[in-house]
DNA sequence: ACCGGAATAT
DNA sequence: CATATTCCGG
């Protein structure tokens, strides 16, 4: 019974994030060439062989690396915040004060559900995805790599916030190595999140696991603490206790789920993907995006697609001391 | 070099 | 005060 009520919050949580996130024909496929073959034969290109999940996982990373590089600080007072979306600022017009809005802001659900969430069944939906603006084209050419990745490492990073798609992401990640095996530098590879680092990582992990081990501790009491209130609303990974990351050493694996799973024929299997990303980066929209396949269950086929998701946050401070 | 946990900072 | 960052020992 438990698992019941387990799966089905999984069920509306994987609804949510579905929810908003753009669908499989809002993004490009990077997964097929961009030139047809023939067109590349008639032009003697050489096909590009197809594409790996490293491959793609990569690019996704150099896209993000450019966007970052090609987006012209926004002359924040004092240092390149970026406003990945015009908010509303509406109003004042002021100076907005949103320091370390970053990542949050768009991604974060505004009001609603709350850890709580007793009402739930009628509602509605909230879909109210704005796209962001076009803009961001590789113009400018100022990309100097060697400068992006300069700064990347030296500069002061704001407090990291860690929204709750980004937990999500967390969470997953160590569910899929497993909480024996989930250490800071592994998830926060998987998590492949620009700008995370391993500190944050190891930071998340420490409060995390307490709260875990608070949970499991015996105690009847569910969702204590309302401190833990990101951590509340999130289910603790089913059972996160084995999974062995294939081989163990290398970045490069095929297959993560669907392969391995013994007998789970239930309903669904824990829907925890992600180590793959699969998709590129929205093109327009700077901010991270989350990433759900939208499948229209025809028959059959449960499968869970990558879900991939790139935040990142960051803001330039300088002004060590 | 990295992880885990406490101390410190925001 | 909660949460993220930094420091430090293993």
């Amino acid at each position: 019974m438990g698992k019941q009520v387990i799966t089905d919050r999984y069920e509306d949580w994987v609804a949510e994030w579905e929810d908003g996130l753009p669908t499989g024909h809002d993004l490009p496929s990077l997964s097929h060439p961009l030139i047809p073959r023939d067109l590349a034969l008639a032009f003697k290109i050489s096909p590009e062989p197809p594409y790996t999940y490293l491959d793609v996982n990569r690019a996704s990373q150099d896209t993000l690396s450019s966007l970052r590089g090609s987006s012209y600080s926004c002359n924040a007072t004092t240092n390149g915040c970026f406003n990945f979306k015009r908010f509303n600022d509406d109003e004042n017009g002021n100076h907005r004060v949103k320091p370390l809005a970053t990542w949050d802001h768009d991604m974060a659900e505004p009001e609603s559900d709350e850890l709580g969430q007793t009402d739930k069944g009628s509602d509605a939906k909230k879909s109210r995805r704005k796209e962001a603006a076009e803009a961001a084209r590789t113009t400018s050419t100022e990309n100097r790599m060697d400068d992006q990745s300069a700064e990347a490492k030296t500069l002061k990073r704001t407090r990291l916030v860690w929204t709750p798609q980004l937990h999500k992401r967390f969470v997953e990640v160590v569910a899929h190595l497993g909480f024996k095996n989930a250490v800071p530098k592994l998830i926060m590879q998987l998590m492949n999140v620009e700008g995370l680092t391993r500190e944050n990582v190891a930071s998340h992990l420490q409060k995390y696991r307490c709260y875990v081990k608070r949970m499991q501790g015996g105690l009847s009491n569910e969702a204590p603490s309302a401190s833990d209130k990101l951590f509340g609303s999130m289910p603790v990974p089913p059972h996160s206790f084995n999974e062995s990351s294939s081989g163990g050493g290398g970045s490069g694996h095929g297959n993560f789920n669907g392969v391995g799973d013994k007998g789970n024929h239930v309903g669904m299997q824990i829907p925890m993907p992600y180590p793959p990303p699969s998709r590129k980066i929205l093109p327009t929209t700077m901010m991270g995006i989350g990433f759900a396949a939208h499948e229209h269950e025809h028959g059959h086929g449960k499968m869970r697609m990558p879900l991939e998701s790139a935040f990142r946050a960051y803001e330039s401070h300088s002004h060590k001391s």
